[in-house]
DNA sequence: ATTCTTGTTGAATG
DNA sequence: GCATTCAACAAGAA
């Protein structure tokens, strides 16, 4: 599930529970998560470190340390943090950052699917891992440029990381939908006024779902997303959501209010 | 038991 | 050479 909203609600909630406290010791439980970065480096420099900022890119968290650098914390599909006050750790914590003063962070997963690393600079590392801008704070002509440049549907272009970072694939079908879009449209008939409308509900979108901590309860009922069932009734209309795919990933939209 | 899955990657394809 | 699509990955859920 973490996508955009899903990773900047980890990044405030990390930001409010995790901030300044110094690191005692770490434990990560499978190296299948690290890529760049070795077991050991990973205990090396987070011990005695604190973490002082937060940033996101994309649907990557950073959190910097205190002694330079930052831990970069990717979340696959099943990823998510905890914080515990109490030195108790959760069921499949894969890294426990503990504190000086009792407390717990957690990077929680309980599929392999997902990154951790020690990375020296964040937009070093956005770059070499080729990632677009963020979707969040993209001008109208950065958006106009990334929908030119795609060759087939709008939907696998709005997911290409490299393109513009942070969609998933149930964001991207909700951002559609409230733009009236169909999915499986190629880039090149989206229009002007529809790439206008498209930034709008980037944009909307996203800091709605941040706003409801992105769960899929709180999200307005004008939404797709709670209804992402095939036969489910469409919110708009009194037509009915239906399942595709698109580029082999499961896409659901109402045909009746998506052009 | 079999199929499906919210993400990324590297190979295959156009 | 480039962009796009697909299978593979992991492992729980339906």
């Amino acid at each position: 599930m973490p996508e955009l909203p899903d990773v900047e609600y980890l990044r405030r909630y990390a930001h409010d529970t995790a901030l300044g406290r110094e690191i005692d010791s770490t434990s990560l439980r499978d190296e299948r998560l690290l890529r760049e970065t070795s077991r050991q480096l990973v205990a090396r420099r987070l011990k005695g470190a604190r973490f002082d900022e937060t940033a996101r890119h994309g649907k990557h968290l950073f959190l910097t340390l205190s002694s330079g650098g930052a831990l970069m914390l990717h979340f696959g599909m099943t990823g998510t943090l905890r914080f515990r006050p109490d030195a108790n750790e959760p069921d499949f914590s894969q890294l426990v950052i503990r504190f000086t003063d009792g407390s717990v962070l957690a990077y929680v997963n309980k599929r392999m699917l997902g990154r951790i690393a020690v990375v020296e600079h964040v937009d070093e590392y956005v770059r070499e891992h080729e990632l677009g801008p963020d979707a969040l704070g993209m001008s109208r002509d950065d958006l106009a440029e990334v929908v030119r440049g795609g060759r087939g549907a709008i939907k696998s272009t709005l997911m290409n990381q490299s393109r513009i970072a942070g969609l998933g694939n149930v964001y991207t079908d909700e951002i559609l939908y409230q733009c009236g879009i169909d999915p499986r449209r190629p880039c090149a008939d989206v229009t002007d006024e529809e790439i206008t409308t498209l930034r709008e509900q980037i944009e909307s979108v996203c800091i709605t779902a941040v706003r409801c901590q992105a769960n899929p309860q709180r999200v307005p009922d004008s939404w797709l997303l709670p209804r992402r069932e095939e036969g489910a009734s469409c919110p708009g209309c009194e037509g009915e959501v239906v399942k595709v795919t698109v580029s082999g990933r499961s896409t659901y939209l109402c045909a009746g209010c998506q052009q």
